[in-house]
DNA sequence: ACTGACATTGTAAACGTTTCAAATGTTCAT
DNA sequence: ATGAACATTTGAAACGTTTACAATGTCAGT
């Protein structure tokens, strides 16, 4: 019995036509309570499952939701991710889920095969929200969606996010106050992420406010790991610094490592601030120290935004949510200038 | 512009018929060049967007597949979602997600409303792979299936898996041969997990070789992190263990989290072994030892089988992978009993 | 010129729903 | 009895595809 059956059989077996087959599906209190009863039992005994591809034909809306995500496996996509199916399974949405790898050149084409499954919206996080093709093309066939981490500078698209550039600059700023003054940042690639720049030039921000030199930047790929022989510079030698700004929490914790694996401590030689505030950084030893935010209710949040936009809400709308550093113990005094290391 | 045109308008605008249209959509080899390119050209100048749901309502397939795991704040789960969706998308197939945060009760519900998507198959990470009323149902239904870390007894379902009781037996012997001989697992809850079962049994059964006592069990609720009271009594007073076996590596971090909460130091004091293998564990300090599943891989080989059953291959092929220790610093020798903590 | 083979295109019937307009049946005041 | 008002049900036309089958046009071989 592979649950062939359909609408019309079911009607037959209840001695009724199929428009009241349908009235019973979607709405019961029209219908006689006696009839309903004797629709429901013909759909049990045919094992009955509306098929839903006939109704969105038919209808205009499909009740499903597309999500594009660089990755799953940064924590802080994967928790969105949650955030969003949960909402969605509250509103009894559907999410297609795709990933673009940190791609520019992919987002587009996974955008389309959306697209082509007709949701009814999108939630993005994109390489690049300002000057994309990607929404262009939603502005112009007009499908709502919701931006989430990023945060654009054009106000007529739907976004939340925390305000990134504000973010590392309180962060760097909290290692100033601690005495650092040879700092660097390590992020990931600009073109892959629009966060990295505007956190980069946040950090630049608070350096120059400070009356600190030129913003050193370590960039690299996402994904990476391994950032022992990209942090060699800039933390061995005459020009190491003492503290390492990072992009994200992700980045952080693999710059830890790196510093471990050159000899140093953290926060003892170098102290590590991160962005993002993934669970797991709570866990560590040391408890990194990273500017927070809520990513899973930020999924939730991106999905109450869209909806809104798919029921016609015209004007779309941002939010920028506070950010919140956390009391880490990654970051401590700078060593003291007298006491070189090594 | 809402990109509402249809095969019908893209025809006439090109002087052809709707068959010839489709025609060069789905075998444009078939179709003289002249010809597909004017329809093509049609199409750009309509904006022309297949309706995947009128193709879906003629067609026996849909061409999507649906994924069901606990949740996707556990980076061991998102990872093989990242997997699945990478293979998919190689594929041309859509992936619908959901989660069950690891209640069995929402299972059956999380896979209703996939069936009810028409998915050509499923990838699920159930509470419980034996006698669960979403394989009677799937069985009953015909509806192509794999199990992905479940580790099944019957044998008409497809799975990939590591050896969950092999894989907890060798963590624990592991740290049976640094000297341990008080240990506990830190488990998931039974309930919720299957994996956390198993991989209990395999750490009894390492116990009873090795001609220790009974296996002490601390078992939690999963995404707990806050492990500091559920471990209290097995970290302090006179039956504190020297090791622990940990059903998850998030369990793992949480519990070393934990250890230094109770003013103990990992390795030194107490041994932390983790299974699954998330990339995390290798970035923290003390590296995190763990019996390694390639995570990501297997998700991907997830999405393979169910491609070659969907592709009607009809016995259900398992897979268990082996696990691999990692060299991780995070186990050590045991304190020698003559040193007695504190 | 006629035939058959072949290339190209078109016609029309599904697929399983939803929903409008119309039909049927029932009740009640007159 | 009649008809208005209402409750219940139905018939039939979409929705946008795919595809079997038929139609048309072309051309080579006779």
């Amino acid at each position: 019995m592979t649950s062939k059956s359909t609408m019309r059989e079911v009607a037959s077996k209840a001695g009724v036509s199929i428009a009241t087959v349908s009235r019973v599906i979607n709405s019961p209190d029209e219908v006689p309570t006696e009839t309903v009863e004797r629709v429901r039992a013909a759909m049990r005994y045919l094992n009955y499952r509306p098929n839903i591809n006939g109704r969105r034909l038919k209808m205009a809306q499909t009740r499903s939701v597309g999500v594009l995500v660089p990755t799953m496996a940064n924590p802080v996509f994967a928790t969105s991710v949650q955030g969003i199916e949960q909402a969605a399974h509250e509103d009894g949405l559907t999410v297609l889920l795709t990933s673009s790898n940190y791609d520019p050149q992919r987002e587009l084409g996974a955008v389309s095969t959306l697209l082509n499954n007709r949701v009814d919206g999108l939630i993005l996080t994109l390489a690049n929200a300002d000057d994309n093709p990607v929404i262009d093309l939603l502005k112009a066939e007009n499908i709502p969606f919701v931006l989430l981490f990023n945060q654009p500078a054009r106000k007529d698209v739907a976004s939340i996010s925390v305000d990134n550039a504000r973010s590392a600059y309180d962060m760097t700023q909290a290692m100033i106050a601690q005495g650092h003054r040879s700092l660097a940042m390590v992020a990931g690639r600009f073109e892959s992420s629009d966060r990295s720049k505007q956190r980069f030039e946040g950090f630049g921000k608070a350096l120059s406010d400070a009356g600190l030199g030129a913003a050193r930047l370590c960039q690299v790929g996402f994904g990476e790991t391994e950032l022992f022989t990209p942090l060699k510079s800039f933390l061995t030698g005459p020009d190491a610094v003492t503290g390492l700004v990072c992009s994200t929490d992700m980045l952080a914790i693999a710059a830890m490592s790196a510093c471990r694996e050159h000899g140093l401590s953290v926060p003892g030689d170098v102290s590590v601030g991160g962005i993002d505030g993934i669970a797991v950084g709570g866990l560590i030893s040391p408890k990194l120290c990273s500017a927070v935010q809520p990513t899973q209710e930020m999924g939730q949040q991106a999905l109450a935004f869209l909806r809104g936009l798919i029921r016609g809400q015209t004007n779309p709308q941002s939010l920028i949510l506070p950010h919140q550093l956390s009391t880490g113990e990654s970051i401590g005094p700078a060593r003291h200038p007298s006491s070189p290391r090594l």
